[in-house]
RNA sequence: GCUGGUGUGGCGGAAUAGGUAGACGCAAGGGACUUAAAAUCCCUCGGGGGCAACCUCGUGCCGGUUCAAGUCCGGCCACCAGCACCA
């Protein structure tokens, strides 16, 4: 009798084999067929490892442990993003080097990966704050300075009052700070922009090429905001401008009775003197810039708005003067700050037009209740009524005729829109990579030389951002006061940093050849590596990381850096983790789960088995105790098993199908996110070996390489314990037949008119008459009245229909 | 409001292409072993009816298509996530 299983010993037994014997090393043998799998490296916070971290990783895991086994030269690396507004703060308040904080981190996190089993290739490790790495993240940075992608704008930025700190619109969520939850004003300041918009179009074409679950690829969509419309000129009535607005319904501009402006439209100040009630003006501009614009839409359920009397607007379709209204429920950062109302046909417009009394005229019929009552704002329907030459077309014919009449009378043309912002790159704080330009009185904004990266982090006194906005490294005389690389003359270093998602924008590229000091990586690497074939990672990252660093990939592959425009072949997402309670995991809920007493308690097989057990990978899952309970009993199962071993180099005849199905089912469902069911299929297969009470050599053999990828620790033991050859590490993957999935005798469903009725046994390829003949007899009391039909469907069922 | 997703036992969840609903696990109940408990093993486990073989209802709700619907179609409802005055 085999001893009980004891994890304490198994598990830290392999883990130092397989360092030992570097069993998980990435070749750098590129004739190989290779995989690259790869998971987002974690932050490496003070509170150690989550139980939402295994997910992913013990996911990816076995996809890279499978792909092993099966001759691929497996890449899957893992890092730390360690740059970051925590690991600052901790250092403020415990007075220790952020640095220092890091390295401390760090050395948890992997003791804790470590612990877990993963098939990491350590020597490929990489770290977001080492100078070596971030002197790439800065010739990056160059790269997009001299592309003209990165300018420096005063504009109003996201400030959190809380982290001190400019945010990218990506990073506010419902008006308050991503990080902290602290309200977010607007603040105007100098910043660092990145021309991500540029890049709009070109992010939502390479989409298609891409394998992306749905909604990954939907909400980026979303959130670039594309939209098509016409810029339109309405001249002002009695003067020289023009006010231009978007709109993507050029269509309806017969029907505009009034246009609105935002309250920031520089038209307002330009004709102070024309507008008669200038006070109520700025009185309602006053409360306007009060509001966040969290606020701002909040309130948007009430429409506010004065009209600026004096100022008149012509429709240049019918050369009617209308009024002009300025309202806050225009923004100025879309379109160009400023929108003909067409009441008839757009909610906001009718519900403004109703609270003020402007009129409402329809310019589209078919609307089934009169425009008065509700804006009809269906597109797919409905023909153009008192719209002059526009008369009787559809929708889409009288956008494109009167995009047509615009054009050719210049005033107005075709025009793109996108919801998607530039990206604010600027950080007021110390802990993240150093923007590498020095502003000179003469020659303005100057990049850093190429030869003079990395430039480091220096030394400060004080982490403390200041109030007044500016970085701690501004305080630093002798590192911000520099001589100009271009003219010699006195110049100043740029204080800012840059955002903890300039790191990872590109991580993936050092892994495939992480020491390289001549480039970020070297062609060779690149182009064997890349692109990634299966990244996971959280649906949180879907319009921040996972946009931004396309982004950059498709920049750096119109620069000639990377051999591919996609970063990622594949992109997955998983569910989190939540409490027993069905709550997300938080100190304060008192629901927190520690990887740590898990692995202790049950074992990391255990751990790994349950996270990939427990539900469905992409959706969230509540944590159960006794789920992790079941898990170590299926372990203890499989342990128990090497008692039942016989001699037999075969697959025994009544489990030979079985055996068959398994290996399919297992290997499928690794490639499909259906861990739960490739688990399960391996429970029932057990079930069967203890029914029977015995297992043959092979079947056993073939068994552990199934539960390796999940169980590494006990599956190596249980090899090397049964005198099987090598390691499992590097044994080949099973193979099945296709053929041999299906029993010789199988059970076919017998049912009279759709209900089941009996169930009968018959040889595999059992013709139809003898099916309806055996079906007939088996449920002959159940056939009452004429047979009408007779449905046969191999190897499932016989349905006979009566009347 | 818009976009995407999900609704199946006491619970987590299964069910390629429409083809025996509830795999697998948990919890619960009963039994064996034990002085006892834990562990382990065996049995039961959607509702209702029947001693039983069986019958009947049942996958959020209403209707439809089909020999056959958890799966397809139409119309609702609820929940989750993302976006939210983007003209």
């Amino acid at each position: 009798m085999a001893e009980l299983y004891n994890h304490h010993e198994v598990e830290p037994k392999w883990q130092k084999i397989w360092d030992d014997e570097k069993a998980f090393k990435t070749s750098d043998d590129f004739s190989k067929p290779k995989y690259y799998a790869l998971v987002e490296f974690p932050y490496p916070s003070g509170q150690g490892l989550h139980v939402g971290h295994p997910r992913p990783y013990t996911a990816l895991d076995i996809v890279a442990r499978k792909r092993r086994l099966q001759g691929y030269n497996v890449l899957y690396p893992m890092g730390w993003d360690a740059f970051g507004l925590p690991t600052e703060n901790y250092a403020i308040k415990n007075k220790i080097h952020p640095r220092i904080v890091t390295k401390n981190n760090v050395a948890r996190f992997k003791a804790q990966l470590h612990s877990l089993g993963y098939s990491f290739d350590w020597d490929r490790e990489i770290n977001t704050t080492d100078p070596g790495y971030y002197h790439w993240t800065q010739w990056i940075f160059l790269k997009l300075f001299n592309a003209g992608l990165a300018y420096k704008s005063e504009m109003p930025i996201n400030w959190c009052t809380s982290c001190k700190v400019g945010l990218a619109n990506e990073e506010v969520v419902n008006g308050v700070c991503e990080r902290c939850g602290s309200p977010v004003v607007r603040k105007v300041k100098s910043q660092w922009m990145l021309k991500i918009t540029e890049y709009a179009d070109k992010l939502i074409e390479g989409l298609d090429s891409v394998d992306y679950v749905e909604r990954i690829a939907t909400q980026q969509k979303n959130w670039i905001g594309k939209s098509r419309g016409a810029e339109v000129d309405f001249t002002l009535a009695g003067k020289e401008d023009k006010l231009t607005v978007y709109t993507t319904r050029p269509d309806t501009l017969f029907g505009a009775t009034y246009m609105v402006m935002s309250p920031e439209h520089p038209y307002i100040d330009k004709y102070k003197d024309a507008i008669s009630n200038w006070d109520e003006v700025v009185a309602y501009r006053e409360e306007a810039a009060k509001k966040s614009d969290f606020e701002r839409s909040e309130l948007a359920k009430d429409k506010t708005g004065v009209e600026l009397k004096g100022l008149r607007a012509v429709n240049p379709v019918n050369d009617t003067e209308i009024p002009i209204w300025i309202s806050d429920y225009v923004l100025m950062s879309y379109g160009t700050g400023a929108i003909m109302a067409v009441p008839a046909h757009d909610d906001r417009d009718w519900e403004f037009a109703k609270k003020f009394g402007l009129p409402i005229i329809e310019v589209v019929g078919g609307s089934p209740v009169p425009v008065t009552e509700a804006a009809f704002t269906v597109v797919a329907t409905g023909t153009l009524v008192n719209s002059g030459f526009l008369n009787g077309l559809s929708v889409a014919e009288a956008k494109e005729k009167i995009t047509e009449f615009l054009e050719s009378r210049k005033i107005g043309h075709a025009k793109v829109n996108y919801k998607l912002r530039d990206w604010v790159f600027s950080r007021q704080r110390y802990w993240g990579e150093p923007i590498p330009i020095i502003h000179c009185d003469c020659c303005g904004y100057v990049p850093l030389k190429e030869e003079d990266l990395p430039l480091e982090l220096p030394e400060v006194d004080s982490y403390m951002p200041t109030d007044n906005g500016e970085s701690p490294l501004a305080a630093m005389d002798s590192w911000v006061n520099v001589k100009c690389p271009k003219c010699g003359g006195p110049a100043k270093r740029e204080t800012d940093t840059m955002p903890q998602w300039a790191g990872s924008s590109w991580y993936f590229l050092r892994y495939t050849d992480p020491t390289n000091d001549k480039a970020l990586a070297s062609k060779e690497a690149l182009k064997y590596w890349m692109p990634v074939d299966w990244y996971n990672g959280g649906m949180e990252h879907t319009t921040l990381h996972l946009l931004y660093s396309r982004f950059w990939h498709r920049f750096l592959y119109d620069q000639g850096v990377v051999p591919c425009p996609e970063p990622y072949a594949k992109r997955t997402s998983h569910g989190m983790i939540l409490g027993e309670n069905g709550e997300k995991m938080s100190k304060s809920r008192g629901n927190v789960v520690n990887p740590d007493d898990i692995v202790r308690d049950y074992g990391a097989d255990t751990l790994r088995t349950y996270e990939m057990f427990i539900g469905a990978f992409d959706q969230a899952a509540s944590w159960s105790e006794d789920g992790v309970k079941g898990c170590r009993r299926f372990l203890e199962r499989v342990w128990k098993l090497q008692d039942m071993v016989t001699d037999g180099d075969t697959y025994s005849a009544d489990l030979e199908a079985k055996m068959h199905q398994t290996i399919k089912k297992v290997s499928g469902d690794f490639e499909t996110l259906k861990y739960n069911t490739a688990i399960a299929a391996l429970m029932s297969l057990i079930n069967e070996f203890y029914k029977k009470g015995s297992v043959t050599k092979a079947e056993y053999r073939t068994f552990l390489l199934l539960l390796n990828p999940v169980a590494p620790h006990i599956t190596e033991e249980l090899w090397s314990l049964s005198g099987f050859e090598g390691r499992v590490y590097n044994a080949q993957w099973p193979e099945y037949s296709e053929e041999k999935t299906i029993e010789d005798t199988i059970t076919l469903a017998v049912q009279v008119n759709g209900k089941l009725r009996a169930t009968i046994q018959a040889p595999k390829d059992v013709d139809k008459d003898t099916a309806i003949a055996l079906a007939k007899e088996a449920a002959a009391e159940k056939i009452t009245g004429t047979v009408v039909k007779e449905i046969f469907v191999p190897g499932r069922l016989v349905n006979i229909v009566v009347k």
